[in-house]
DNA sequence: GCGACAG
DNA sequence: ATCTTGTCGC
């Protein structure tokens, strides 16, 4: 086995930026071979009042029978202050906790936030991909960086997200007139795996069914 | 310097 | 993210 990618998270603003940095080159885009997930965990995080600590939700969903296998809740001490950028130093501990609790394996996981399409390209999907080595997608509600042209009303029609000349996600309408979402490779899918696996995860919603579920989980556990 | 800024 | 009531539209 490589080196386990591990590093600590109770660091600076600026050593957190280095961090990314350093892991980023870790990310791979590629899809491995007969890449068909069957399962996908849906992470999302949320914070109680008082702002100490950070509940985070693990929801596994069987794709095709559309239903959900498991589902898991984990807090973690909030040590780190919310900076565009810097998510995953926020909700990462809990996110990876409430993931490493589920006992169904996962094929892939769904993140409410980006991946590739961040300043430094490590958003919260690829950091978590990265260290659990999971195959990982970033679904996000709006925009970090980057920009892009207008789409069609109609679910399934899409658009480049570009920054700085790069591609680094699609803006993707999930469903007819509503806004889009914006997905970006995590972990090893290619663009193409990544927006459809949100595409086949997504069914009455905007959002992917297994974020939704871990969205609507973790504001319930939120507030207990 | 000004504006933007995942959750 | 969280704080919050009613309200416009399908």
């Amino acid at each position: 086995m490589e080196h386990a990618a591990s590093h600590p998270w109770e660091v600076s603003p600026r050593r957190a930026a280095a961090i990314q940095r350093e892991l980023a080159g870790r990310v791979e885009e590629e899809t491995p071979p007969g890449f068909d997930p069957g399962v996908v965990a849906g992470l999302d995080a949320a914070f109680p009042k008082g702002g100490r600590e950070c509940v985070a939700a693990a929801v596994a969903w069987d794709v095709r029978e559309r239903q959900v296998l498991e589902e898991r809740v984990a807090r973690r001490p909030l040590t780190f202050p919310y900076v565009p950028g810097l998510l995953s130093f926020r909700e990462a501990p809990a996110v990876l906790a409430a993931l490493s609790e589920l006992n169904t394996p996962v094929d892939a996981v769904l993140c409410d936030g980006h991946g590739r399409a961040h300043p430094r390209r490590f958003g919260l999907a690829c950091h978590v991909g990265v260290l659990t080595g999971l195959p990982a997608v970033g679904c996000a509600k709006s925009v970090l960086i980057g920009a892009h042209g207008e789409i069609d009303p109609s679910r399934g029609s899409k658009a480049p997200l570009e920054h700085r000349g790069e591609r680094v996600g699609t803006v993707l309408r999930t469903r007819d007139g509503v806004r889009p979402v914006f997905v970006s490779i995590g972990h090893r899918v290619d663009l193409s795996a990544a927006e459809a696996l949100v595409m086949r995860c997504t069914i009455g919603f905007r959002l992917p069914e297994p974020v939704r579920r871990a969205d609507r989980l973790v504001s319930r556990a939120r507030n207990l």
